[in-house]
RNA sequence: GCCGGUGUGAUGGAAUGGUAGACGUGACGGACUCAAAAUCCGUUGGUGGCGACACCGUGUGGGUUCGAGUCCCACCACCGGCACCA
């Protein structure tokens, strides 16, 4: 009979839609397991490939999980809110909820195609207003703990559509949709001060169990670091504050650098003699964004600001003050004292600007470029009390000596910044406060939660960059909740990230109505066991989430300091190139390709794109091959962490390998015991598969599942060996493992499904051959191969060795010197001439 | 410019410092077939040799080690991220 996956998917999965084997039970007494993926955000789109690869990984896992024994929680949800769908509805003229709503359908119908094991009981929307009635909630409690406040902040301003654009909308400085020309705007936005957390994020890292990158990168994002703020005097009177984390080389400061929208700039306005020339080089780099500023980094760009200059406290001489872009307002105190004899910046902003470079430190040669020390200690000149110290010294004499003049103090800061949490758009939470004229920014009750979206026809965006829920009047204008005068809501909304900032704690308890999680259903559930998801997520989705979870574990909504105990990341699936010059046979066809394309040309994958023309859909790979092919290859085609390539070719090893599988079951001997001829095999690939899924090596795993099957082949097979395969093969191919489990009567017999059955144990000594091949290497090269009996003694193994015919050609004329033996492994032979 | 990552056959990729290339894809050969597909069996890093074998081989150049794809230093290329972090 031909392995008929359509129909044979299609039984199973209404099986299990009626059954629901994969219920998560609150309060079980079954040690339990939560394994989290992102939950995605449901574009019009629909799933592309790259969505199967963590959800079958962490399905796989959960999978294992159950048959261990573990009640498991692995569910699934919707990250709805967000712009992608605002601005297809905007330009197809729907409600942004109806796009939703046929979205979630089609994700949804789209995961159970694919034969998931989610509890589909607990699924999350982040746009369901019993969802965002707790998102809400939070954010309240943020306002009252004082973690919310509004400041302004640049925002990106078209100067066409007189809108604020997000980040991902401005396009090499222009707007994405009318290419008009975008600037920084200043506009008052509510943010949420997760500074205050950065040293705890930083901290509590050590504890978890995150892959090294991760870490890494979350700590060099918040980024700590300890210097010293200094206070110089100017001429103009004013004192500016610096910050530097080489307190150490303050003598060897001979100007200072303030970034364009220091806030002296425009207080020295009558000061300066260049004021014009001052002001046309602050407009310019306000016509920048951060990024830009960078990329035309080779060239230092800046102007001295004429008439005003600073005084070196520490030897009391009068400094110039430039303006540059490539100071940051948003960092330090966005002025800086330049070293330029050692940092490399400053040194090429001394050079073309003629300033004084002093050596404050010896060892290089500052004519040439700066003196950049990577360890700390070279020797202090130039630096009166300083000198003949070494760097390390100098630090703390030197935080010493500003601390007792009045003049600075050590400071600890952090690259990371507050979080700005105001949208002006409409599909997002709306934010539940209001503005009183007498009370100012007065919370809405937490009784009137949630303060719904309105349900209105026009929400596209206003002239006037400000929320479209601005213009609903009738909306905006309510009365203070503390003094019941005339009050208008706020009407900017939250960011995605708000929804998926909690997601994982709602799933504990999903239709709770009186808070978000129950401490029971929270207790039981928390922390997350497993989270995995992409390296996109780990500096703003991973660290605003670890906020948020610590912020309710201060207010004892939950149990645990942290998320999440474990997590990792995939890699992209990339698609093929077709403009890659290996895909043409002539040096003119290539040359063709590379004139057209450049680079591109020269890269075999690439992202998939719609204009590439190289996006794969899931629904064709189901319809021609079948879930369980499309999961055996997703997992198969590479390292889980790496990026890897899509191939329609290779899909069909997978799909032979399913095949290969189903057709075992006709010529398996009638015998529901492992037989003698498979034992070994079948015991080394169970402790193989177990101890791969665990560590996510599931491109392995299969390959051992291969072997085995090609070993079944060869020495033919029982339905008791059947019977293990099957039970291996469950987590990945869950529909073909089923009916395999069913026809070969284990289903009738055991009155289980496969995935319901015990994950197979091993027994270690049979995953122990008793002979081994050895390596024999000759001054560490091989030479020949021995077969000797497990755990020979080396005595025994370096005779035989030197039985070998081989062995011997080489030891003519030479003496052995050395012997290693590695156990079961190798044995190497030092020789040398015997003279 | 900074940070992070990756370089292994025709190709996707395996390989706790210990026999490089497992397992796939593709290609080639064979069996089955009127034929093709499918399936099953076999071969497949390069060079030389009829062969036994020998030499070379994990981006490049050094180093550590009895032994390096793996560890260290310097470089090159590509990919990803970015907020020039003082």
């Amino acid at each position: 009979m031909k392995y008929d996956f359509t129909a044979i998917e299609k039984k199973w999965q209404q099986r299990w839609e009626e059954t629901k084997p994969y219920a998560a039970i609150n309060g079980s007494d079954k040690p339990k397991f939560y394994g989290l993926i992102e939950f995605p955000y449901p574009s019009a789109a629909g799933l592309h490939v790259g969505h199967p690869r963590p959800f079958t990984a962490m399905d796989i896992v959960t999978r294992k999980k159950r048959m261990e024994g573990y009640n498991v929680l692995f569910p699934i949800g919707y990250d709805a809110f967000g712009l992608p769908t605002e601005n297809f509805a905007i330009k197809n003229h729907v409600h942004p909820a109806a796009v939703t709503r046929q979205n979630i359908a089609n994700f949804t119908r789209q995961l159970k195609m694919l034969g998931y094991g989610f509890d589909w009981d607990r699924v999350v929307d982040t746009t369901d207003p019993k969802y965002y009635k707790w998102t809400q909630w939070i954010f309240l409690q943020m306002f009252k703990k004082g973690l919310a406040y509004k400041t302004t902040m640049p925002v990106n301003w078209c100067t066409s559509c007189k809108c604020v654009l997000a980040n991902e909308e401005v396009v090499e400085g222009v707007c994405e949709r009318c290419g008009s020309e975008v600037v920084r705007k200043e506009k008052s936005q509510w943010m949420l001060a997760i500074t205050k957390y950065a040293q705890r994020l930083v901290d509590d890292l050590d504890d978890l169990n995150y892959i090294e990158r991760v870490k890494t990168q979350q700590k060099n994002w918040i980024g700590r670091s300890t210097g010293a703020e200094i206070t110089f005097p100017t001429t103009a009177g004013d004192n500016v504050i610096v910050y530097t984390t080489r307190p150490d080389t303050l003598f060897g400061a001979t100007y200072m650098v303030l970034s364009p929208e220091h806030h002296y700039v425009k207080e020295w306005k009558d000061k300066l003699s260049n004021w014009d020339e001052v002001a046309a080089y602050v407009d310019a780099a306000a016509h920048k964004s951060d990024f830009e500023r960078a990329e035309l980094n080779k060239e230092k760009t800046g102007v001295r600001l004429e008439g005003v200059r600073a005084i070196n406290p520490v030897n009391g001489k009068e400094i110039p003050i430039f303006i540059s872009d490539y100071v940051l307002v948003t960092y330090g105190t966005g002025a800086i004292m330049a070293v330029p004899a050692h940092d490399d910046r400053d040194w090429a902003f001394a050079k073309k600007f003629g300033c004084d470079i002093i050596e404050v430190v010896k060892g290089g040669d500052i004519t040439q470029g700066a003196f950049t020390l990577k360890d700390d200690t070279g020797i202090m000149v130039n630096s009166g009390f300083l000198d003949g110290l070494t760097v390390a010294q100098a630090i703390p004499v030197m935080k010493k000596w500003v601390a007792e003049h009045g003049i600075g103090e050590e400071k600890v800061n952090f690259k990371l910044r507050d979080w700005v949490f105001s949208r002006q758009r409409y599909w997002g939470e709306p934010i539940p406060l209001v503005n009183c004229p007498k009370c100012g920014w007065v919370p809405v009750p937490e009784s009137e939660l949630p303060v719904l979206l309105p349900q209105v026809d026009s929400y596209e965006l206003t002239d006037d960059g400000e929320s479209p829920l601005s213009k609903m009047t009738d909306w905006v204008n309510t009365s203070c909740p503390n003094c019941g005068g005339p009050a208008k809501r706020e009407t900017d909304t939250m960011p995605q990230w708000a929804g998926s900032s909690w997601y994982f704690l709602r799933y504990m308890d999903p239709h709770n109505d009186k808070e978000l999680v129950s401490r029971e259903a929270e207790e039981y559930w928390g922390p997350v066991d497993w989270y995995n998801g992409g390296m996109e997520h780990t500096t703003l989705h991973l660290l605003y989430s670890r906020f948020w979870h610590k912020f309710l574990y201060d207010l004892g909504v939950v149990h645990t300091k942290e998320p999440y105990a474990k997590r990792t990341s995939h890699g992209m699936i990339l698609g093929q190139n077709p403009h890659y010059v290996g895909n043409v046979e002539t040096e003119e066809e290539k040359q063709a390709l590379i004139a057209k394309y450049g680079s591109q040309a020269l890269r075999p994958s690439v992202k998939m794109s719609k204009s590439l023309g190289n996006v794969v859909n899931p629904d064709d790979v189901v319809k021609a091959y079948g879930a369980d092919t499309m999961r055996v290859y997703i997992m198969f085609i590479g390292d889980f962490e790496k990026t890897a390539t899509w191939s329609d070719e290779a899909v069909k090893g997978s799909k032979r390998f399913l095949d290969r599988c189903w057709n075992l079951m006709e010529q398996a001997k009638d015998d529901e015991a492992v037989s003698k001829k498979n034992e070994s095999a079948i015991h080394k690939t169970i402790k193989k598969v177990g101890d791969d899924i665990d560590e996510l090596k599931l491109n392995t795993a299969l390959a051992a599942l291969m072997s085995l099957v090609n070993d079944f082949y060869a020495n033919g097979v029982t339905k008791g060996d059947l019977g293990v395969l099957v039970r291996l093969l469950s987590p990945f191919a869950p529909h073909i493992a089923e009916e395999m489990w069913e026809q070969l009567g284990f289903a009738e017999k055991t009155g289980k499904m496969a995935m319901q059955m015990a994950w197979p144990e091993y027994d270690e000594a049979k995953t122990i051959d008793a002979e081994k091949e050895m390596a024999v290497q000759v001054n560490g090269k091989l030479r020949a191969t021995i077969i000797v009996p497990v755990d020979s003694p080396d005595d025994v193994v370096i005779a035989a060795a030197c039985a070998e015919e081989k062995v011997q050609r080489q030891m003519q004329g030479m003496k052995i010197v050395k012997t290693i033996v590695v156990k079961n492994k190798l044995v190497n032979l030092i020789l040398k001439p015997e003279k």
